[in-house]
RNA sequence: GUCCUCGUAGCUCAGCUGGAUAGAGCACUGGAUUCCUAAUCCAGAGGUCAUGCGUUCGAAUCGCAUCGGGGACACCA
């Protein structure tokens, strides 16, 4: 709709101007203060050159209106055009909102430790990439979701050893000596029973096997992983193995040689970062021989350019903040632009309950499982709450508040608004392909109103994809159902003279609030 | 200490590529149902947009400084 419109306008105004929503609609539907920065350059008033560029629209049949108030030029949308646009989307509902974008993407989120159950904070990271992906599809993009397994290294050794001294302590007679550093909570007895099942109790009397309990647990942590996932109506197209890459290593280290990116230093093996942007140089290769968690990284996005996607995004916890230069800078040495490579960072997460805040340490057995809290509120109010808030910034909220079935939950008040239109048609007994041929003209100011706000979907899910805020699909659809409900209470429907009309734009909305939901991962309700 | 990030209504937060009277939800006060679901709506109250300076026709938005909250600064992953 946007485009349009400015293609329209482009017939008349050359150059670069901003179009932008009016903040109240009975302005326009559009309007641009391009006047203001045409006045410095022809030394003339704001207003004289809005008047006058306003009379050149006159003729353009999708323009109702365009008129010049104060300098601003605003343009008022006609009935045909809207109705148009209307009923295309009424008619081929799956096609609504596509967009023809193309290009590439390679989208990498969450990515978690296979060490343990998911917790909230990942939950953030999960839905946030889930929902980026299916809006991006939608435009039209080629995405992969990837899921990078850090199946190497020493923190699965550690999940072996939890699992071995967990079941020592169990269903053995030895006296267990805790190390400094495990991985604790009551998954590891879990496990560790579950070893014990699968193989025999015998296991926790020889040292030897915890390679054989780090590679099984492991597995079962994948796999727990998986189902957690899944429980949140998020799936990926490609899991890569951190292990597995590593048979790549000397190939990706020649890489690096040959662009002078490494050097040796105290017997160990550095990344010349701090030349690329970094604070300092890294450690790639430690004193032993052992390659760092770096090297991994090196590796991986080595082979992710490899594959040649057109962008590359990376959906980080916050904590990994410090970690975007080096890996960049191991981008450059490898010969690809690191410019491709974008990082979106995903901020903590704090829950209360009833008011009261949980912490959450991943070590200390005492976070919070994104399992219970899928289970506690259900996945689709989870995914909204999180789609509420830029990833960016640090998020509260309350458990207890999700739970409850008013209009302090945001979930309900857009289900209602989409429940409502489908009681109406049945109430009418019509349906929306029945009144598809009215057309929606003559429309009074509310319907007027309620009719483009419902056509906007097109343009909010290109800005909140480009600009990776997906808070304002949510805010959009929350402020959609708003007018709905105001709407209904303002005007009846069913048995008017004007119901087919108002069917049709009843209709309009539903398919924007199901397909909006939809991207965000909810099914929309047709009765509460 | 260095870097990043945030500071907007009592609370949780939108708005930030400069633009028309700074918004929403919750909470609070009052009202609406013989009529399509009151899981809704309407009205009211609530603000030195942290502070100061600068940039300009115009600043919540951009720049600098200060104060305050959070985070990152591994040969851990």
């Amino acid at each position: 709709m946007k485009k349009s419109v400015l293609n329209t306008i482009q017939k008349y105004l050359e150059g670069d101007f901003p179009l932008e929503k009016p903040k109240d609609l009975s302005f326009g539907h559009y309007a641009t203060p391009v006047a203001f920065s045409l006045a410095k350059i022809h030394r003339k008033s704001p207003m004289i050159i809005a008047d006058e560029l306003a009379q050149k629209f006159l003729e353009e049949d999708i323009f109702a209106k365009v008129d010049a108030l104060k300098g601003y030029l605003n343009f008022k949308l006609s009935d045909a055009f809207l109705d148009q646009k209307a009923t295309e989307a009424i008619l081929n509902e799956k096609e609504f909102a596509k967009g023809q974008k193309s290009g590439s993407i390679l989208l990498e989120y969450v990515s978690a430790n296979p060490t343990g159950p998911l917790h909230i904070g990942h939950a953030r990271g999960a839905v946030f990439g889930d929902t980026l992906y299916k809006i991006g599809k939608h435009l039209g993009y080629d995405i992969t979701a990837e899921y990078y397994v850090n199946d190497a290294g020493n923190q699965i050794r550690l999940l072996g050893l939890s699992i071995y001294l967990a079941g020592r302590d169990k269903f053995t007679n030895h006296d267990v000596q805790w190390p400094d550093e495990f991985y604790r909570g009551e998954y590891i007895y879990d496990l560790a029973c579950e070893a014990k099942n699968s193989f025999d109790a015998q296991i926790f009397e020889d040292e030897k096997n915890i390679d054989i309990l780090s590679n099984w647990g492991k597995d079962k942590m994948l796999e727990l992983i998986r189902e957690n996932l899944a429980d949140a109506n998020i799936t990926f197209d490609t899991f890569v193995s951190e292990k597995e890459l590593f048979t790549k290593w000397d190939e990706t280290f020649e890489k690096l040689k040959t662009q002078n990116g490494v050097y040796e230093k105290e017997k160990k093996v550095w990344l010349r970062s701090s030349e690329k942007g970094d604070e300092k140089d890294r450690v790639i290769v430690r004193e032993d021989g052992r390659p760092t968690y770096l090297a991994g990284d090196i590796i991986y996005h080595n082979e992710k350019f490899e594959r040649g996607y057109d962008h590359y995004i990376n959906i980080w916890g916050a904590d990994h903040h410090g970690y975007i230069a080096r890996v960049k800078a191991a981008i450059e040495y490898l010969g690809y632009d690191a410019q491709k490579l974008e990082v979106i960072l995903s901020q903590m997460v704090a829950l209360l309950k009833g008011g009261e805040p949980y912490k959450m340490s991943k070590r200390a057995g005492n976070f919070i499982l994104m399992s219970d809290v899928v289970e506690e509120v259900g996945a689709e109010a989870l995914r909204f709450i999180f789609l509420t808030k830029k990833s960016d910034t640090h998020l509260e909220f309350d458990v207890d508040m999700l739970k409850t079935e008013d209009s302090s939950n945001p979930i309900y008040y857009i289900q209602y608004a989409h429940a409502r239109i489908n009681q109406i048609f049945e109430k009418s007994g019509k349906d929306p392909h029945q009144v598809i041929q009215t057309k929606l003209e003559a429309l009074d100011e509310d319907s007027q109103n309620l009719l483009f706000s419902a056509l906007l979907l097109p343009e909010v899910l290109e800005d909140s994809f480009e600009s990776r805020q997906l808070q304002k699909l949510a805010d959009y659809l929350k402020s959609l159902a708003a007018l709905y409900h105001q709407f209904y209470n303002k005007h009846k429907i069913v048995g008017t003279q004007n119901e087919d009309k108002l069917l049709k734009l009843s209709a309009m909305v539903a398919v924007t609030l199901r397909t909006g939901l939809r991207l965000m991962g909810i099914e929309a309700k047709y009765k509460m």
